[in-house]
DNA sequence: GTGAAAGCGCTAACAG
DNA sequence: CTGTTAGCGCTTTCAC
């Protein structure tokens, strides 16, 4: 077992301090005047036998770990893993590390991650809130730790946030519907208390009324076992016969919603419409291809971090910025007749 | 700010030493002969205040962390952010986070991966290998540091790991096809020296020379530009119009694959049969519904996090145990012909 | 039964 | 310009 050296072994073997050593260590060297010939002897020695410090060692004496603490619903997600990457990718460069937690959407799930958080003294929080977890977000910031929310908003929390217009996402998507003709449009969404959720069935709503329709939505409880969603979802369309469209709050329900339209044997596109919130790689591939509203994922990232180090860095009050980005649709064959545009 | 509370806070309020609390927080009181009374009071002052012990300064002075260090090629991929999930799940209740990292299957990330973790003091490793790091692994092991691998075998290394039968998977999805009357399978997989990847290529050929045909194999660079990819399948199905099934080896070049398939208008099962390594929640939902052979992530990560339990727990030495699990072929309609059993 | 004290590896104020 | 030293918060040996 190859004894691990620390900052004093170093110091011994140079015949310096270890006062020396940490300041070229963290490059404070000049500013201290330590001689350029000392900073490269400390250096050429470090790199020679490959010392790095202890994490654990400076987290203690600092206060900070170098660690960011990521909770989302959950990682296996695709949305969520996709971004958990870009996440990684980013904060790597900048010399953290992740350590993430699944809050299944539960408060008290995410009560105790972030407590486990706080004692791993994670020096900073990037956050997919469930609801209700508003006055434990509110705790960390008042102790002056920088929280970045984002996918959910957490109303009445004056907190840097990165979202998506899920108002308009919705409402571009019902839009799009009526416009290839499509006259009752069903929403399938998540029986949920989710801001995102709510503010996508409000686009929703508020499109089809401004054409004169009257919305119908179909809820479905969160965690529902796969068949019994797919059931309630058939059963939803052999009741409603005229029914010519559907609009998927999520792709997770788009996986049994898609299902369902199989079952009845609707043909998509030209029997019944088919928009789906949240792209997924094979949805071009589905025939017909999958019409989707999709998230602007590499922007969400790059504010998420952007904020986040500039609260890292910054020493002085910023008051906390509420980011909003567009989502984009990406018409495929799903949502357009053949009889008027495409082709299967 | 809530000034965050130590074990010596703690103490003089209760009019006790830090020890005490310390072997009271630690459960070993009794062992050390702290009355029940006192333990009790201590245990209920702490509830009340809330105080949590600094993981810093526990893992300094214990140097154990409490983290897992998972480092996998890529956590976006669906097949490793499920695993990601499930490990988090399962270490939990066991008091471990997990700080992730993605390799990108290049060696000299993962060997700097490795470095940051050790850093980190992380007390334990899974890894999903990438060629070449061999050294490094065997340097943390000799280290005493326990590491389990999974995914990808590495050769010559005596070490735990969790693998799939990636021959057997092979051989059988190409058994099926063959079963299924299809003659010339091209198996289209990537250009690269992973063992996993060997394994199903001579999964693949094995069965086709015992059946007498002659493989055909089509390799796509890894980080290959998506048209890219999708041109180079199409001129192949193109230039050999005997082709009857491709067998993908993995999920990502079936994503291409089956757009260059759709490009080439050959109709899947009749014309083309197609089975993929590794499922997709999607495939179902495909018309026809694509063939898989599915890996058992769920028997993946309780063998995986047994070992390493095993290994963090245990102090005397163990032999490195080699799980090997067999992977699960699901028939769907990809690769049955209309003509001879199924519906589409 | 309980407490004092050493020390994990590091940083940074303060001396020299 | 460089070194001495005092902790950061915790565990654990040893003495009372």
């Amino acid at each position: 077992m190859k004894k691990k050296l620390s900052i004093k072994d170093i110091a011994e073997q140079l015949n310096v301090s270890k006062t020396t050593v940490s300041f070229v260590l963290n490059g404070k060297a000049s500013e201290n005047g330590v001689s350029q010939a000392m900073q490269r002897k400390v250096l050429s020695y470090i790199e020679k036998v490959g010392y790095r410090p202890n994490k654990m060692a400076q987290g203690l004496r600092t206060g900070k770990s170098k660690t960011i603490g990521m909770m989302v619903e959950d990682i296996s997600d695709t949305f969520f893993s996709t971004i958990a990457r870009k996440f990684e990718e980013i904060l790597t460069t900048k010399g953290y590390k992740i350590i993430y937690g699944s809050t299944e959407n539960n408060t008290d799930v995410t009560k105790e991650l972030i407590r486990v958080f706080r004692n791993h003294q994670v020096d900073g929080y990037i956050i997919a809130p469930p609801p209700g977890i508003e006055e434990d977000i509110k705790a960390l910031i008042e102790d002056g730790v920088p929280v970045i929310i984002f996918d959910r908003p957490l109303t009445e929390l004056d907190v840097d946030s990165v979202l998506v217009d899920n108002y308009r996402g919705a409402y571009k998507a019902t839009q799009h519907l009526l416009a290839n003709g499509y006259k009752n449009i069903v929403m399938v969404t998540l029986l949920s208390e989710q801001t995102q959720m709510r503010e996508r069935e409000r686009g929703y709503r508020q499109c089809v009324e401004e054409a004169g329709g009257k919305p119908a939505i179909l809820k479905i409880r969160y965690h529902e076992k796969k068949e019994k969603a797919i059931a309630d979802i058939e059963q939803y369309l052999k009741n409603n016969r005229k029914t010519d469209a559907v609009f998927f709050a999520t792709n997770y329900l788009a996986e049994n919603g898609l299902e369902a339209i199989a079952n009845c044997k609707l043909a998509i596109a030209d029997r019944i419409g088919v928009v789906v919130f949240d792209d997924s790689n094979w949805f071009r591939l589905f025939k017909p291809s999958i019409t989707a509203i999709s998230q602007p994922i590499e922007a969400i990232c790059t504010e998420v971090t952007n904020l986040l180090m500039e609260r890292l860095e910054q020493k002085k009050e910023i008051a906390p910025k509420a980011i909003v980005l567009p989502t984009n649709m990406i018409i495929r064959n799903s949502s357009v007749p053949v009889k008027k545009a495409g082709r299967t």
